[in-house]
DNA sequence: TAGATTGTTAATCGATTAACAATC
DNA sequence: TAGATTGTTAATCGATTAACAATC
């Protein structure tokens, strides 16, 4: 593991080759350019980031796609599960809730968090809703280090306050708002209102 | 206009600095250094980022709401409404389809494909399921120029061809894949699973 | 006028691309 | 050995930050 810092990017990219091999027959060796042009990039941008963790090819062959595999599943922390917190069991959250793919890469929803008291209590897909303002107890004790934030947007900054003290080390916020965080926090937000202007603005 | 190119992030920025302005007071004056802060940017980033579009402040004073807000608007394309068609009505479509942001954002869905034959006909939210056979003719006529792709992965890149033969020019496209795509249309990638396994990363 | 803040240029930083010696 | 492809260094590109003259 490296000691300087990895882009962000970089990482990204390491999770999208993992998704293309994923797809491959076990036992084939392929090239960088192969990889590469299985996702749309570049040979060496493949080798570039592989290199910040170390050397996984042999030179005048390729990649082991067994190996590489697991090196990146590895790399990235896959090798092993992460319970997530759900806060904000609206419509997005539901849909979140019931998606497999969460559960079968690894991120399986354990616990779920409302403020709304009509939901509270209720049960869906096994997990009873539980009152936000019992986040910190329950997460600090169920040892849940990923939140997922899919409140209205007004009380995402306040989830976040409560899930930090839980001991959450990352979020995926949905709600359309910036949130205030320290630096030690790892906070991704997927902002459907910014990419859907950005659409707009290049089709104007 | 610009007739360079404008990056993507700066255009984003901006779709950031007018949800910031829409809170705030219309007649209220303020510099780029609070815009900033508001945001968790710096005053630098703001005033480079609308200097791509020409000049909106005063020397001095700072930036009238108002304008500031009327001209970001009319730069990102959002003084109209843009229809969309949604590709794929399971769990995550049937969220987005009942999500009124959508619609108050000014991107309303407006016709709904699917290709599971249990599906077709019925009808949600006022909108008929037709067969994704029938995108390129519906799309066209309906001059739909946006499209969203909530399908499994397995069936993204043949909605995105069938879109694309219907006229749309931008997609957001939730499925978990690569999809290729000529350079004129504008693809971006809401992506759960590699925003969930970057988290991973950096929490390990 | 003095103080504040813009618009813009120059300096810095960081990521991508090109190129190639080393290696199988 | 000849051909192919890695790992890595150097060159390029592009975005961010710093700084300041112009302006209210």
């Amino acid at each position: 593991m490296p000691q300087f810092k990895v882009p962000d990017v970089a990482i990204q990219r390491l999770s999208i080759y993992l998704r293309a091999l994923r797809k491959l027959e076990e036992n084939r060796i392929l090239s960088s350019l192969k990889l590469a042009e299985l996702i749309g990039t570049s040979d060496g941008q493949v080798r570039k980031d592989l290199a910040y963790f170390g050397e996984f090819g042999i030179p005048g062959q390729g990649y082991q796609v067994k190996k590489l595999r697991r090196e990146i599943t590895r790399i990235l922390g896959l090798d092993r599960t992460w319970k997530v917190a759900l806060a904000g069991v609206g419509k997005l959250g539901s849909a979140l809730l019931v998606y497999p793919g969460l559960r079968e890469s690894g991120f399986p929803i354990r616990v779920l968090f409302d403020n709304d008291p009509a939901k509270i209590g209720k049960v869906r897909e096994g997990l009873r809703i539980q009152s936000s303002e019992t986040i910190p107890q329950v997460v600090s004790q169920e040892e849940i280090k990923i939140g997922i934030i899919t409140t209205p947007a007004e009380a995402a900054q306040k989830v976040t306050n409560q899930l930090i003290k839980g001991g959450v080390r990352g979020i995926l916020n949905f709600a359309p708002t910036i949130i205030v965080h320290p630096s030690e926090l790892k906070l991704k937000n997927v902002d459907l209102s910014t990419n859907l202007e950005t659409l707009s603005y290049f089709l104007k």
